[in-house]
DNA sequence: GTCGAGATTATCT
DNA sequence: GATAATCTCGACC
């Protein structure tokens, strides 16, 4: 049968959209993915793979299923899925999501949230709203027990349905040729109030040296 | 309401 | 020592 792993070991650009409306559920909150970007490995500059394997991305070289968390910006932590054949380095990141269940205690988690369609709008909000961590790293998110992982709907005939319509653009915060146009890799469920506003990749300040 | 700049630390060269 | 797959807050209209 359509195992889920065998779903997750396709090539990424294909599992990226059929991760939309997938539920993911982690320490006792779940959310429904409403956007992703997907990263290859030495085939994608903007990917953490681009430069072959290092401590922190090996778990993208392995397999399919598993969770590849990372540090960013000194503050921020954020979750992928690893997905594509073994080998490949390929991944999934989770970048906004609805919270269905557990809302509460994402509640406690995201005090300077407002409004709950800003609770897991983001892809550090997300891993903030779910309690993960870079702990995390290589857990299963299949057969966890602390995670799990399911498709909205696995039917391949089923269409999505209309009010899911699935857009795509390029990757948000990509650094470099990586989040040019040529990768148009992110996907979102269009008109979702849950999807983060798309921002180009912050042109970091050129280093203005302060004299002193 | 929109826009712009600063914060802060794991990881890599 | 430099960089980064971001978030938040303050200024201004």
């Amino acid at each position: 049968m359509t195992g889920l792993r065998d779903v997750l070991s396709r090539p990424a650009l294909e599992v990226a959209p059929a991760l939309l409306g997938a539920q993911l559920t982690a320490n006792g909150v779940t959310v429904r993915l409403t956007e992703v970007e997907a990263y290859r490995g030495a085939d994608d500059p903007g990917s953490h793979a681009f430069r072959g394997p290092t401590a922190r991305t090996r778990v993208m070289f392995g397999e399919a299923g598993h969770l590849y968390a990372y540090f960013t910006y000194g503050m921020h932590t954020c979750a992928n899925v690893v997905v594509g054949p073994d080998g490949e380095a390929s991944a999934i990141l989770f970048r906004a999501g609805e919270v269905i269940g557990g809302a509460d205690v994402a509640r406690s988690r995201r005090l300077t949230s407002k409004r709950d369609t800003d609770l897991a709008s983001g892809p550090a909000r997300l891993c903030v709203a779910l309690g993960i961590t870079l702990a995390d790293t290589g857990a299963d998110l299949l057969g966890g027990s602390h995670f799990s992982l399911r498709l909205a709907d696995a039917s391949p005939d089923a269409s999505r349905p209309d009010a899911a319509r699935i857009s795509t653009s390029p990757r948000t915060g990509v650094a470099g040729p990586g989040g040019t146009a040529e990768f148009p890799w992110r996907f979102y469920l269009e008109g979702d109030p849950t999807v983060s506003p798309y921002r180009p990749a912050a042109p970091r300040r050129p280093a203005a040296a302060p004299p002193r």
